[in-house]
DNA sequence: ATGAAAGCGCTAACAT
DNA sequence: ATGTTAGCGCTTTCAT
């Protein structure tokens, strides 16, 4: 292994020289600066990050913690966090909380012990409270959330608009004649859930369509959601003519329950989600949905880190990233592709 | 920031003793490391990963490196790597190479510099030489493909039976009644790409149905080889009474393809894929293919290595996991569910 | 413009 | 059973 020591032995020069050089130090002059960068070249110098981070008390490691990496959403905001995050010469720790906050907090305090600059940050279900998340704040360590935040939390955070997607989306509904229009809702405490519920609640207000409890369902965002809300309201005896699912999975749940019930979608019933999964163009009929772009939410908050890393004093920020309607078959009866 | 000096100073110990006691070295008494630990949990002690890295020159940071991180099946990978690293005391360093060489041999060199203890790899399709990975056997940082590996070298791997599964594929295919099956195989160079193309092969010798090259058609991994991979056969005035595509995606693209040549699955065409992903059972009609099982394959590749990193002298092995064949209604003519 | 010295938090080898 | 010392590779401060 080849240290600055040994160029310098190598070079009959002092090694602080050489430390000083390779990170073009104005102490040291043009010239030896280059003959140094060759012979560290010439040698296969590698420097050792973990000393520098040691040295440092900083490392150029941004922490990620996400709720499932192998979930659609946040696969993609990694991989958007990934580009930006490398090209300015970053690496990534990655970790999941599985939804639980004990699992959070000991992702956290990892990162705290490995120095990291900064923690990216989608907090699972559970998390109501920051006290696993303060000690960043008390070290200096960056903390920037995406997609679910904490709303008290003095931090930036990138999100998609998800009031006016839903707002929108309801809309759409409303205008295609839909007028007993079902939600089923996220896990109830989320932010996300909130404000798309919140969104389908002004959209119905606007066209003065008395919101109605009893077609409101909370529940979470898994398959099992939208099978387990449609039947709830099947026990009840009540027949929305519209369901607008919190996001795409929860939709896919409702359609086998629909059909399984023997409606149609969307003559029945109309069916809308949000997410704009993969799955949602093929599922039968095609969804009608709300589009994100996960890989530009995780690039603006990678963005947004590293700008708060590298340069000091920057205030908090919300970034609100604005989404699309992709109207499909499962919302209107009219006309069809094939 | 609270050190074992402060640990020791405060108890009128020595900081090695605190040192020890905290690593449960057999030297310190069970009172004092009792009581030691007790100062630590009451001081808010976090111990320092990277001054720990840093001395022992070996840090608990596993890297992995993977084509792209928002796949669906490496992403179900990672999150099977994540669950046995976080549970053995490790953390992950993720990085994609996006198909690249150079971006994958720049990945290795920071995992390196950054002392990782081990590094599991999915090669990019470009990798065909190790050069970029020997760097990482000189330096007893240990080693594990999954999915996509070199043959000639030297370390474990982890991988589906993609010869058996494409064998019993093409074999279902032909017991059904296919006569003229085609291939749309992947990258041409990667092993798993051959050793489908080799499990499609044997398959049709076992029934003595010969080989046509015309059939055969090279690309990749993507949604358009499927459909220029049709287009192409189209070209030739050839159609097939079957395909086989190397993955769900590519599948994906051929079913576009045919359907837009007025083509019927699969009463015309039947199409099968490979890999099961999500969207596979929500096609129309839904796809027949082979189950891998990413989170399993990354479950295993994380195990493999751990054992490696701690234990001395282990050898290279190989672990194939089985697949298991998914029987739907694109290669059936006869019933349906619905 | 270059060199010397100190020290980051921790571990390991060696005292006591 | 506990303490002492040295040093990992690097940066920073202070000479020369």
């Amino acid at each position: 292994m080849v240290t600055i020591k040994d160029i310098a032995n190598r070079m009959g020069l002092h090694f602080t020289t050489v430390s000083k050089a390779l990170r073009d130090h104005p102490d040291i002059s043009n010239e030896t600066k280059e003959k140094i960068a060759a012979v560290a070249e010439e040698m296969d110098y590698h420097p050792d990050s973990v000393a520098k981070s040691f040295k440092n008390r900083k490392s150029r490691t941004i922490g990620v913690i996400v709720p499932l990496i192998g979930n659609d959403f946040f696969a993609s905001v990694i991989s958007g966090i990934e580009e930006v995050i490398y090209d300015a010469g970053y690496t990534l720790m990655i970790c999941q909380s599985n939804e639980n906050v004990d699992r959070e907090a000991l992702h956290v305090s990892t990162m705290v012990s490995n120095q990291v600059a900064g923690v990216l940050i989608a907090v699972s279900k559970e998390t109501t409270a920051a006290d696993h998340l303060n000690i960043l704040q008390r070290r200096d360590i960056k903390l920037v959330f995406f997609d679910r935040f904490l709303e008290h939390v003095n931090a930036s955070r990138v999100v998609v608009d998800d009031y006016k997607g839903a707002f929108t989306l309801v809309d759409h509904l409303v205008k295609t004649g839909h007028k007993k229009i079902a939600h089923f809702s996220g896990s109830k405490g989320l932010t996300v859930s909130k404000s798309r519920l919140h969104g389908y609640v002004d959209a119905l207000k606007k066209h003065d369509i008395p919101i109605d409890d009893e077609l409101i369902i909370y529940g979470g965002f898994r398959e099992s959601y939208g099978v387990g809300s449609f039947q709830q309201l099947m026990s009840k005896n009540i027949k929305p003519d519209a369901i607008f699912c919190v996001n795409d999975v929860v939709a896919v749940g409702a359609y086998q329950a629909i059909k399984s019930h023997g409606f149609h979608i969307p003559r029945d019933i109309a069916v809308a989600g949000f997410g704009n999964n993969t799955i949602s163009s093929y599922l039968d009929p095609p969804l009608t949905t709300v589009k994100q772009s996960p890989h530009l939410i995780g690039k603006n908050a990678a963005q947004i880190i590293i700008k708060e890393i590298e340069q000091k004093n920057s205030e908090p920020k919300e970034k609100i990233l604005d989404t699309e309607l992709f109207i499909r078959q499962s919302t209107q009866m009219a006309m069809s592709k094939t």
